[in-house]
DNA sequence: CCGTTATTTGGTTATCTTGCCAAACAAGAA
DNA sequence: TTCTTGTTTGGCAAGATAACCAAATAACGG
């Protein structure tokens, strides 16, 4: 593997790293609905605002979600909205080691 | 954020955290061409045999690669083939922040 | 300007992750 | 059985992550 197939990867993996988090994963998927600001995001997640804004500090980094401040608040919204298409095969991985789990008993 | 949808969101961030390194996003490309033994994997990563061994136990724990011992080598194979439309997205967000790169230079 | 609200940044600590080495296992060959 | 090859496991050190608190910054209203 050279340099430039590493540097691809690494670039690659930053953006699944960034989405590997409950709270981020949380975090687009309520931004899939529609935008929201640090706040109302803080209030769901129920950690220190720090926290929440340290999390998506991370998703706007990898280019996954964009921010607009507008007043005193500050919206984020989804950038790149194919992300969503994770959340479909996630599941089917889910569902295919829970099937696998309950074989393992029968 | 109840229990219940809090462990949801961690059952799914815990298949994209595997996900999340360069190494194993380049060993499930690779396995999109077929399955292969760990002797060819570390071959092609240039990386210790016991650190690619441990970066297959995390994609197989996670259930997204499977592995069957046949004689003297253990053959790893996908075993959630979606996992590969993530690429196509990741690429879509390197391109699209790579763009803005080049807006600001502009 | 001062106070208030919303958000980010800095600092600290505890906890994971990663990579390498050495040692243990497993399976076939001699 | 002993040797060899292929793989996994245990252990450790270095580095990354995550959470919280406190302090800084930003924008608006009075």
């Amino acid at each position: 593997m050279d340099t430039k197939t590493q540097a691809r990867y690494e670039a690659r993996a930053r953006i699944m790293k960034a989405m590997g988090h409950p709270t981020r994963l949380f975090i687009v998927d309520e931004l899939s609905k529609g935008e929201r600001c640090v706040c109302e995001l803080t209030d769901m997640v129920k950690a220190d605002v720090s926290t929440v804004s340290k999390h998506l500090t991370i998703l706007k980094n990898a280019g996954i979600v964009q921010d607009e401040k507008r007043g005193l608040k500050v919206f984020y919204s989804l950038k790149v909205p194919c992300v969503l298409n994770f959340f479909s095969c996630v599941e089917s991985v889910i569902k295919s080691t829970a099937k696998e789990q309950l074989d393992l008993v029968e």
